[in-house]
DNA sequence: GGGTGTGAAACTCTTCACAGCG
DNA sequence: CGCTGTGAAGAGTTTCACACCC
């Protein structure tokens, strides 16, 4: 869904008012029957013999993804990473508001990153709760994640997107998606090695 | 595979020289059925009645996942996330080695970074064939990164770690590995807007 | 006894082909 | 006629149970 989206808003859609599961194939790189498929799952966009209406479709992925809102998110550990992740543009633009950083290193807290004051770690809870925080950006070390969760889901938040290379134990009712950037850079080095490459 | 070898590092495996799917299986949050079923797809590592051995195993995925050895990286487009990736510690530990960052920006050109020279991307091919890089991470804007993708396979490269959210076209014969951050994050937003979360 | 390795069943996801509607 | 929506077939994955070996 949140591909289609994305290549809704090419340039390539914005010249005609419909456009074609087979037009989304080239352009998403999936299947012609699998785009009817994910897009009639939620709801009957398409107009036979004519195709998805761009303006419409784009505004219901928004609505179905959640997107037509706007979302308050906190950074917590503001390294390399969490530096770059709270410039990223592409957060912004999709309505998630970076609304509050937090990192365990007193030389990190006090200074302002896009816009945003780092503050303690050790007020998280509280002030995730205060902001009304709903997700949360895990980029601390992985010895530190387990219990920066903990902190986060004792101050309501229910979606994490975790960038620590640990497993995550929480409670059934919080969301977490986690980013591994060594297993994809291991896979392609399994598929080089695979490959022969030396 | 790479989740495994990641938790074989933790200090619960140092105590014992075997451990077993069943422990496998909290650590990962996989089932115990299918850590078997796993690692007996690359040989038959277990001892029954015994359970794996820590040591054996961890080398034999290393030598699974091709890093038994070191990888030449190198990465275009040095902005917050290039940055980021640059300085991430948990490339180098595992043998992938940065030896050459490329951005398009003339302010960038010339910066040093994670002890590695920023260089113009105009000689992104020569310079990629020149250092023997085997792998690149692409952290462009969607607009520039096919052009860099073709620079990078003109260079030889045949794997490729993308950050860019855009759909890319390679030869058959490259791996190409995408990351796209707001997918990740809208996933979450769609969760909690079918959680009734406000 | 304990724990792996694996065939078979169950399930999910994808592909195909075509009915059906504008 | 064109293109969607969908049932049915197919492929791939996960789960289960148990044989088998240490």
């Amino acid at each position: 869904m949140s591909t289609y989206l994305r290549v809704l808003g090419t340039e390539d859609m914005a010249e005609a008012p419909y456009t074609s599961s087979e037009r989304l194939s080239r352009l998403t790189g999936f299947s012609a029957p699998q785009v009817r498929r994910d897009l009639a799952c939620f709801g009957h966009f398409g107009r036979r013999g004519v195709g998805y209406p761009v303006k419409v479709l784009q505004s219901e992925i928004r609505s179905i993804l959640g997107i037509d809102r706007d979302w308050k998110v906190c950074v917590v550990g503001v390294g390399n990473l969490g530096n770059a992740l709270m410039r990223y543009a592409g957060f912004e633009e999709r309505g998630f508001k970076v609304v509050a950083a937090f990192d365990a290193s007193p030389a990190k807290v006090g200074l302002t990153v896009g816009g945003v004051k780092v503050e303690p770690v050790a007020g998280l809870s509280r002030r995730v709760r205060e902001e009304g925080v709903q997700l949360a950006i895990i980029s601390v070390p992985a010895e530190a994640a387990q219990e920066v969760l903990d902190q986060l889901v004792a101050g309501g938040v229910r979606a994490v997107l975790n960038f620590a290379r640990r497993t995550l134990a929480a409670p059934e009712d919080v969301v977490i998606s986690s980013v591994d950037l060594a297993v994809e850079i291991e896979y392609l080095s399994y598929a080089l090695a695979g490959r022969g490459v030396r």
